[in-house]
DNA sequence: TGTACATCAGTGAACGCGCGTTCACTGATGTAC
DNA sequence: TGTACATCAGTGAACGCGCGTTCACTGATGTAC
């Protein structure tokens, strides 16, 4: 999990030789994409240059991966998986109890994952890739994995009557509750209206810091203590989404 | 200054005809360079488009602009003083002591010109561009409008003791300080800890707001009433930065 | 006012490069009887 | 166990395309005397 080295991660048991060879070469095509994703980006991401450091000539990768797009799209499922793993991990090695360290250990992975891996965070959470269009039924599942487990621990939290709502929240127009309530539904939830709107801006909030961090937004010189203010500001959320420590 | 036609906007007065030509010609090519940026991306942008589009031979803008990069970095540049153009507009059509107001101005001038320019956004604010290192130089100033704006908004609203600090803000450790009372220092503001350092919160979390819907973070039917999910973050981080209504 | 020279804008050809994708093919591996 | 056929991986050539950048050049516009 740890070597990134290793290509057999995430190839599932096949039965015959030719099933597992296969499985293995579409693993070391999204191992070698993933490289090509840090150094050139996504809108450089070549097939010809994975096929090159395959060892093997341009036009055999097409038999593993029908085109760019779909390469583009193995590359975006891995990615969050990736960072879904890492987060679950995190989040689950907290007592289920201790909602606010569940929390901030969510905010944690995220962080460490994007400074890890800026490139793939940029395909995640940055810029669109000018002419694709991510297919919905293949990316949307692992793309909800980090914030239905953010929505988890404060339902959690709520449902525990650990919560201790803002003061004074802001009141939420009526426009906005019926997308609160079909989330709510969809989720299976019980947290209110003001507590699900304040999720949902803790969850930006959470990805607009670390993506300016990820970015280089700060500037070279403005903020040095990084860790410390990425932690203040995972304290201030927390309280937004109402854990209380 | 709404008539996207119109290439003379920028255009500072030059003495010659040659001179007043040449700034003409500059202008018209970073025009282009924004079409091409809106259609194809950053990654994608070609000194060979824009010289077709300008209806000139490939070599011929070379003439004014001395690589590709230099013509991100205009673009760059083209683009953050909109933005903060559009900002202090906003800003200042509210008077100056409605704090609250004026930082809710700020917010949805944001959002607006981001939406209108999601592309030229993303350039400022998505995935870095692979292989360019924009030049602090000519970038820095442009680039801080916005911040300075907000954190101006703060300290005034706090040397007017108009300020509501949140009861039982996160203690901010030491380390952080360090970088605080050097930005205090350097933009010559009154603020506490607490409240610049929040004030941080409420930069990044703006922006990952805003970032997440422009770049389509938030999916499909997720949210439908957008304008409405905005307006309460908004409200909920007009709070955050100490400014009550 | 007129001429000589300098400056500049734009041309066109060229260099060397990389890309996505298709297609007919060879040869190895797997499967059915 | 052995043979005949089907499936699959990988080859190599080709299509048509676009890119950044350099360079020697022509011709028009500006400047100094």
């Amino acid at each position: 999990m740890t070597d990134p080295g290793a290509s057999t991660e995430t190839i599932p048991l096949q039965r015959t030789p030719r099933e597992r060879a296969r499985a293995q070469t579409i693993a070391d095509i999204v191992r070698l994409g993933r490289v090509h994703l840090a150094t050139d980006g996504a809108a450089a991401l070549s097939l010809r240059a994975v096929a090159r450091d395959l060892g093997v000539v341009s036009s055999a990768v097409y038999r593993y991966v029908a085109n760019r797009d779909e390469l583009l799209t193995l590359l975006l499922v891995d990615a969050y998986d990736e960072l879904g793993d890492a987060v679950d991990a995190a989040v689950d090695a907290v007592p289920e109890h201790d909602f606010a360290g569940r929390f901030t250990a969510l905010g944690r992975a995220v962080r460490g994952w994007a400074l890890k891996e800026p490139a793939r965070y940029g395909l995640l959470f940055g810029s669109p890739v000018p002419g694709y269009q991510a297919p919905a039924g293949r990316t949307t599942t692992p793309g909800t994995r980090v914030i239905f487990r953010l929505v988890g621990i404060v339902d959690s939290a709520y449902r525990a009557g650990a919560l201790a709502p803002e003061p004074g929240a802001a009141v939420v127009p009526s426009a906005l509750s019926a997308d609160l309530a079909a989330i709510r539904a969809e989720l299976g939830l019980e947290v209110p209206d003001a507590v699900l709107a304040n999720g949902a801006l803790v969850w930006t909030s959470l990805f607009g810091t670390v993506s300016f961090e990820v970015f280089g937004q700060y500037g070279a010189e403005t903020f040095s203590a990084r860790d410390e203010l990425f932690e203040h500001h995972l304290a201030v959320l927390a309280r937004l989404a109402g854990l209380r420590d």
